[in-house]
DNA sequence: AACTATTTATAAGA
DNA sequence: TTCTTATAAATAGTT
């Protein structure tokens, strides 16, 4: 039987190719969980075999991962948009329906309306978000009221 | 030094959690990997340790990975629907777009990116918004930190 | 961070 | 695909 260590590159035989994926995604998926088990950590886990199969795991649920993933990894800037690949894949409303409960999941964590699992840091890349928000709108007000010079409305 | 087999349930200890997680994250992204190569799979892994620590992999781009999720986790059977009730499905989905184009305006509004055409009450009642917001924020980092009075345990 | 006794995963064969 | 088993790999408990 003679068991040897495998060379880390795509097996070639796809028979054996299918068999050790198998194996593998079985176990990646079970330590996958153990470690969200154990350590309480939320894990999002997306495989596609060579022949387009898709396999998931989220300890908590696929959007909600996401979401927060993105929040880490934005490009503050450009969440807020209707993304390139959204309006390419106009043929369902699915998507559009995952984006409408993520915007308005932003926009509630904007008013801070739903701000529990969030960690501090993420806390402070919102309240830095609604700092910049509230100098640009201070500065709009600025302007608005130099035009205006007819009358002075009060501001805060 | 009679190891034995540990129970699959949260680990209770801050530190041995935090020791756990360490080892046990290494393999399971060790094993995306290498699942990854051996057998050419697109795969995304996306975790949080329970101090909100973000850890990503993804064997293509997160984004391309993700995207293709979503393709996957929607339609299928929608392909091949009825006119009428593709049409239907159509509709929706102009109502979903503006529904999204709203909310990506409402939350650009909100980070002061898209002000013109406001008059000063309006304005004010944006900064208003955000104030909330912002205070809100700040209790929730408040009450995050008197959670965390335990010693931030170092992390590699 | 390093060590090692054990457990766990899995390559190869059936 | 499932099972078996020898072996490689991961890791729990310890230093």
């Amino acid at each position: 039987m003679k068991r040897k260590r495998i060379e880390m590159k795509k097996i070639d035989n796809r028979a054996a190719r299918q068999v050790t994926f198998s194996k593998r995604r079985r176990g990646l998926f079970k330590k996958a969980m153990e470690l969200s088990t154990l350590c309480d950590a939320e894990i999002a886990l997306i495989v596609f075999s060579s022949t387009g199969k898709l396999f998931d795991y989220a300890s908590s649920s696929m959007q909600q991962v996401i979401e927060r993933h993105n929040l880490h990894s934005k490009n503050l800037s450009k969440m807020d948009k209707p993304s390139v690949e959204l309006q390419r894949a106009n043929s369902t409303n699915t998507l559009l329906s995952d984006e409408i409960v993520g915007k308005a999941h932003e926009l509630r964590q904007m008013k801070g309306e739903e701000l529990q699992g969030l960690n501090i840091e993420e806390l402070q890349k919102l309240e830095q978000l609604l700092k910049v928000g509230l100098s640009r709108i201070s500065n709009a007000k600025g302007a608005q009221l130099m035009e205006d010079n007819q009358q002075p409305t009060q501001v805060s």
